[in-house]
DNA sequence: TGATAATTTGACCGGTTGGTAAAAACATAC
DNA sequence: GTATGTTTTTACCAACCGGTCAAATTATCA
């Protein structure tokens, strides 16, 4: 009898932990670009280099695979916004957030866009993650901000909005990618836009939020 | 002989702008929220209210009605941009582009989010329009904005990613509205969620920029 | 080595999908 | 009325899709 994915040594093989770990690889490949509904799981044995049937010995259904991205993805979503110190500074803070989340979209852009489709189709499957661990996370962190505010480390401001506008600028060069390179063109669309990002989305930030500037009482 | 889309006659009647109207409108609806290849024509048929023959009368192929959505979009979507004027003043410029940007996505979600899952994709449909006009008229405004930095009316910045990161923020409500709700909670993700967010925005890129404010040589 | 379990394959299935054909139903003009 | 053109429907098809099954192949280990 074979039963798919070890139940007998419950203890995963070297090759199922390899082969599992390449069709995940290539679903994200291909989910990230077309979508749950727009993707075929032919599709993604063609790129993981197997045949449907074998692909489906490791996951049983394509929402099996959909569904480990997601809870991948999310844990590693979470982790820069976790990172927030309420003790730290917020100059410092805010810039290594938004340092973080711009490298996320460099090195995670796959990721990145995953999340987005999910989200745009009304994030059907993670509605729950939303509302719960992610709004929970949010609601702390935001009463840091408002902490700093009330301290005069930081102009006043909405602390879900600032938010809001550091996820949509940093996860814009990963989810918007076509239309950065497009519109940049050959000569600027290298991997040196990252930092061109950098430096202006510091900028904006720190100035925006008048980070250590104390012009107007 | 039926050839549709009256061949015959050249001039559109009637019924047949109010069922393309009707279609077209379906057809965003479902396009906008499950991307081209997650969209059946069945869907869109339903949506309409009428049959999928009858829907594919007037319409050939699933792809005719995405490109003509596309087009129509396009057209609306670098409207804004086009209004920037260069002998205006950076402040009431840069103002009330957000502004139209952020009503557009309040009152144009469905747009947003069909761009988005284009653009998502890899602008399989309109990467020529993003390398061609769309860059052109970038690259325009971003001369403009380039100027005003000369004439010391703006911080120094990079005109490119300031567009951007325009387009991300205000962008953001309508494509991941989802996510804003859910972090917002009920009590806070009623419209006046849009005028939170002109209001920090506002003050964003306007102190981000330094606008107004002339501190620092 | 052989026995046993894990992996891979090819053939297949029922449901869906984009799209067609032809004729029925409807509208219009004379 | 009838003739002509337009719109809608019914029935259909071939390709595709998610998933199953049983048999064949390969790895593991006593």
């Amino acid at each position: 009898m074979a039963v798919p994915r070890a139940a007998k040594t419950q203890r995963r093989t070297r090759i199922q932990e390899e082969k599992e770990e390449r069709i995940l690889d290539a679903a994200l490949d291909v989910f990230s670009s077309s979508g749950f509904r727009g993707t075929t799981i032919d599709q993604i044995a063609e790129v993981a280099g197997m045949s449907k049937p074998n692909l489906l010995y490791y996951f049983r259904t394509k929402e099996a695979i959909h569904r480990t991205l997601l809870e991948r993805m999310l844990f590693t979503w979470l982790d820069p916004l976790q990172a927030f110190d309420a003790d730290g500074d917020p100059e410092s803070e805010i810039r290594s957030y938004i340092r973080r989340k711009l490298e996320m979209s460099r090195d995670f852009p796959r990721e990145s866009r995953l999340f987005a489709n999910e989200i745009l189709q009304g994030a059907p499957h993670i509605e729950d993650e939303l509302k719960g661990p992610l709004k929970a996370l949010v609601d702390e962190k935001a009463e840091v901000i408002r902490a700093w505010i009330k301290a005069g480390k930081l102009a006043r401001c909405d602390p879900y909005h600032l938010i809001f506008s550091i996820w949509a600028t940093t996860q814009h060069y990963a989810d918007f990618d076509v239309q950065v390179r497009a519109v940049l063109g050959e000569r600027r669309a290298g991997e040196g836009r990252f930092e061109d990002a950098a430096r202006y989305l510091e900028q904006l930030f720190m100035s925006g939020l008048k980070i250590g500037i104390q012009s107007e009482p």
